[in-house]
RNA sequence: GGGAGUGUGCCCGAGUGGCCAAAGGGAGCAGACUGUAAAUCUGCCGGCAAACGCCUACGGAGGUUCGAAUCCUCCCGCUCCCA
């Protein structure tokens, strides 16, 4: 296989990563894997806490395809023995501890999804679990381990700094998760690390404990943060404000859609192909309408995670449901027992409505129409027939099937 | 071991005896507008009820009071300071 040229190699691995510690470093062993054939051993770890992999996620495991298309090899630790600690990255201090089966299903669920991005050949993939070289630690070699690592150092970082002012509990076994994720480094034998910026600490550690057991310290390439489709938070499953790349195309599509117009070029670096000429020209208002754009952004979204024809046909969807404000072609059912009913009882029984009062608001908000006519009375009793569509505010859609 | 604090709705956070289903912000939902599910503006935002209203809720359990998120007792969680 024809690689590209070291330049060219340098120019698409650093393409949309936050910080490389070292560019110079990086290149090197890529030179030197060159010349003598042997594969990068690029290293990325994985919570099995968190299976629902989102365009955040993508971000770095679509760098680490980038390793793999240039011959390199990913290496995959499943976190689980990590996870007994959690991330103190994170906002919990406390996290309940995972059963084996438990973690294997979430680890089982991440592959699935993981691997409509990464290339699963076993020659460019290896997977191990943590628990398999940290489990095996005495409490000698923790301590060892322990104090290659000082107070100081460990305060350094914000998320302890910060908790630590706030008078935020921080329990000491959070000090051990860098050493362990920098542990992993070691008996991995990992030439890079990847990461999201907020794991720089982690990584950077890596290096150091590596160091010390007389290896050579990996390259670590932190990746930005996905800023989420609210435009201001990271993207995360708990704020709501993200894209499973298990969506549906027409939830994915429409999502990205709504995405405020400045996060476009950020979206277009971190999660597409684009070239960084064409993608100036894109989000340029001058030269492309932003609503183009984005609908292009959206397309080759979905196109990654599904096909070029699924972009087009969420694309065309959309327009048809919100530009020409038509129904859209699938719509879930919405069965019900009898042509009759009160419309708060078709709300809550459909699902549509959490509560009686939810429903009562929606109806006196002028959200509920079906078959087009608003329905605005809150005592209102519906006649319903086999395939009339009802509608719940702008994009919640049902067909209603009487049954019976 | 001693002392000082603190615990409020999905989240943050005000409230120190009635006007508190509880200020304010965020999130969420709806409407208007639009280039979209963007931005902006407006409204809603515990449950039940057509409605009067009823029920549940301010860490937990008791108590004082006509009346408690607010006062008292004990318990639990968390934080800080001193040792």
């Amino acid at each position: 296989m024809e690689k590209p040229d070291i330049n060219a190699q340098m120019q698409s691995l650093l393409r949309g990563a936050e910080r490389v510690y070292t560019a110079e470093e990086l290149e090197s062993r890529l030179k030197e894997f060159q010349s003598t054939g042997r594969q990068m051993r690029v290293k990325f770890g994985m919570d099995p806490t968190a299976p629902d992999i989102h365009l955040g996620h993508s971000v770095v495991l679509r760098k680490l395809r980038q390793f793999q298309d240039l011959g390199h090899k990913a290496v995959l630790i499943i976190g689980d023995y990590t996870a007994r600690i959690g991330d103190p990255t994170g906002q919990n201090t406390t996290r309940p501890i995972l059963s084996t089966e438990q973690i294997q299903a979430n680890a089982k669920t991440y592959f699935e999804q993981a691997g409509k991005i990464l290339d699963n050949t076993p020659k460019k993939l290896e997977v191990c679990y943590n628990s398999d070289f940290l489990a095996k630690l005495t409490f000698a070699d923790v301590l060892r381990l322990a104090g290659q690592m000082t107070v100081a150092r460990m305060l350094e970082r914000d998320t302890f700094a910060l908790r630590y002012k706030d008078g935020v509990p921080i329990g000491l076994h959070e000090f051990l998760y860098p050493l362990m994720q920098a542990y992993d480094s070691v008996c991995m034998q990992a030439d890079v690390e990847l990461g999201g910026s907020d794991q720089t600490f982690n990584c950077l550690c890596g290096r150091d404990i590596q160091r010390n057991s007389d290896q050579r310290p990996q390259v670590v390439m932190v990746m930005p943060i996905l800023v989420g489709l609210d435009g201001t938070q990271k993207m995360s499953k708990s704020k709501g404000n993200y894209v499973a790349i298990t969506d549906a195309p027409s939830d994915m599509f429409g999502k990205i859609m709504s995405i405020p117009d400045a996060l476009m070029s950020n979206y277009f670096t971190l999660l597409t192909d684009m070239s960084e000429s064409k993608i100036r020209d894109m989000v340029d208002p001058a030269k492309t309408h932003p609503r183009k754009a984005k609908a292009q952004l959206g397309r080759m979204i979905v196109t990654q995670y599904y096909d070029a024809q699924a972009g087009q046909a969420a694309s065309d969807e959309f327009d048809r449901v919100f530009a020409a404000k038509e129904n859209p072609t699938d719509m879930p059912e919405v069965p019900v027992s009898c042509d009759k009913m009160g419309i708060r009882e078709l709300l809550t029984s459909s699902g549509f409505a959490a509560s009686g009062g939810e429903a009562r608001r929606l109806i006196e908000q002028n959200a509920v129409t079906i078959d087009g006519e608003k329905v605005n009375k809150i005592d209102a009793v519906v006649e319903l027939r086999s395939g009339q569509v009802l509608r719940v505010g702008k994009r919640r859609f049902g067909k209603i099937v009487v049954k019976g």
